[in-house]
DNA sequence: ATACACCATCCTGTAAGGGGAGAGTCAAGG
DNA sequence: CCTTGACTCTCCCCTTACAGGATGGTGTAT
């Protein structure tokens, strides 16, 4: 019979781990001194500490451990659970590398631009969304003025105030200065009809978006698009959908001609604040 | 301004994340209403939650995110904070693939015995020990008894009982059936003095040693070293050192003639209990 | 006025122990 | 036999980054 620090000594596990282990009905000592309530433990004990510690090197939880050890598992639940672990360390090699694909990206952006990065990139979930729209194919990017107008015609119409901010999409699968097929987006409430050219449905929820967020006006947004699309490609990204432009701030000249809460807009050009999504996937 | 719900949408956080961000004084709501507490927001702190975002993805912790925003932080030193970063992950990649490994032993033991694997191998780091050893070349594994019985003299001689395992250390770099180069060892107390051939020196700590426990007789062992040899490979080690047999629990046939405590001896030969280590160090 | 969605704080729980306080126990030496 | 120092015991709090829930106050649309 060992106290419990000779028997630490004996197996080189601290005498927290075997009260903690004593705690969770995992190992307990082989007697309890009445009196004292020292611990006492013999060497039998050895081969089922050693199993517990070889499991959780396996990646199992001690209460996994606990009903491996407990209820007598055969061959075959075992194997099975063990494909299960090694699935989830696969995953976590994998969610690892991608974390250093990030950091590598993140060195060589300070590296060329000597600076801390201006751009923060980020992949999120987008939830799904209900929004009025129009899709029309524009001669050039600047004329989207007669969407907005009808849309803003149908809002005003319908006695509808956006709860959000407006978006635009843009289902061109490359890059074209002219006649762009584009959508106007308004947020609306789930009730709403469609009417005279406006379409109501419901944008999809979007499980990964890569997104990132533009500030000032849409002179120099090019820059903005190539670091966001230079960081898909690096982080091994596909784009898988068509982007969008988020006006969480958009300009306005008169305010209050335009149906929006001013939470969304702004008089001046260089508080706009847009943020840029496209739809990925993992490669 | 929004509410907190208002602008969780917005940035696809939860309300939770946001008010435990305010908590821990990493992202402070614009305003707070000073009679309902409420939090409000503005789209000019998104760009803050972006980067805490987007740091939290490079692995950082809240606490070093709070201090690389607030304390502003000169682009050679965020370069050393991501290279470390980088190492971590780096560590964290080879880690869950070495577990990768052991869980493909496993598996493949299982199917080669198709049954629970009997003998649990696990890597421990060892203390350093305090031994009194005799080193002497034997004509064979079978012929210790002299060694013990020179160790056991001194003992006597010295007042000595011994408190924990006898072991032996193995010193042939490769298996020889005759003239092996053994040492018997005794735990012995700081102050034991060597003479008579019988050396006192200190075992230095092993920071990784491969281990498995051997129950019962020796006519089997061999397959036991079998089982940890192969594992060693298996998991991408090297064995860097000589092999010791710690006996946890050895045979003697008269209790009481042999100066040892009771704990590490048994009379029933089925009930010896054996650890045997090599020092491995990782490929 | 009322319903209902939203917001607030506070408490608890997570995995696997680590650190430490305060009190009791054991074994050896004087 | 007594003391001393090494061990051991049980509590309690701490760690990360929030999630879940209880309870009670707010805002707004009908």
């Amino acid at each position: 019979m060992f106290k419990i620090g000779e028997f630490s000594k004996i197996a080189q596990v601290t005498v927290k781990t075997l009260r903690y282990y004593d705690q969770v009905d995992l190992l307990k000592p082989a007697q309890i001194d009445r009196f004292s309530d020292y611990r006492y433990y013999t060497l039998d004990q050895l081969p089922r500490l050693n199993r517990i510690l070889a499991f959780k090197d396996l990646g199992f939880s001690l209460d996994e451990i606990a009903r491996l050890l407990d209820e007598n598992v055969s061959a075959e639940q075992l194997r099975g659970m063990l494909r299960l672990k090694q699935a989830e360390a696969q995953q976590r090699v994998a969610d690892e590398q991608a974390r250093l694909a990030r950091i590598e990206a993140r060195l060589q952006m300070i590296e060329q631009e000597g600076k801390m990065p201006s751009h923060e990139m980020i992949v999120k979930k987008v939830d799904a969304l209900r929004v009025a729209a129009i899709r029309r194919t524009i001669p050039t990017y600047a004329e989207q003025g007669p969407l907005w107008g009808a849309l803003e015609e149908y809002l005003a119409q319908q006695h509808i105030t956006p709860n959000g901010p407006c978006l635009t999409i843009y289902y061109d699968t490359e890059y074209r200065e002219r006649d762009v097929d584009v959508e106007a987006c308004e947020p609306a409430p789930n009730n709403a009809a469609s009417s005279n050219g406006v379409t109501v449905y419901t944008l999809a929820a979007v499980e990964t978006m890569a997104t990132v967020l533009h500030r000032g006006g849409f002179e120099n947004v090019g820059e903005t698009y190539g670091a966001l699309l230079a960081w898909i490609e690096k982080n091994g990204y596909r784009i898988v959908g068509p982007n969008r432009e988020v006006y969480l701030r958009a300009f306005v000249d008169m305010p209050g001609a335009a149906p929006y809460p001013s939470e969304y807009i702004t008089t001046n050009p260089a508080e706009r604040l847009t943020e840029i999504q496209f739809p990925v996937e993992k490669v």
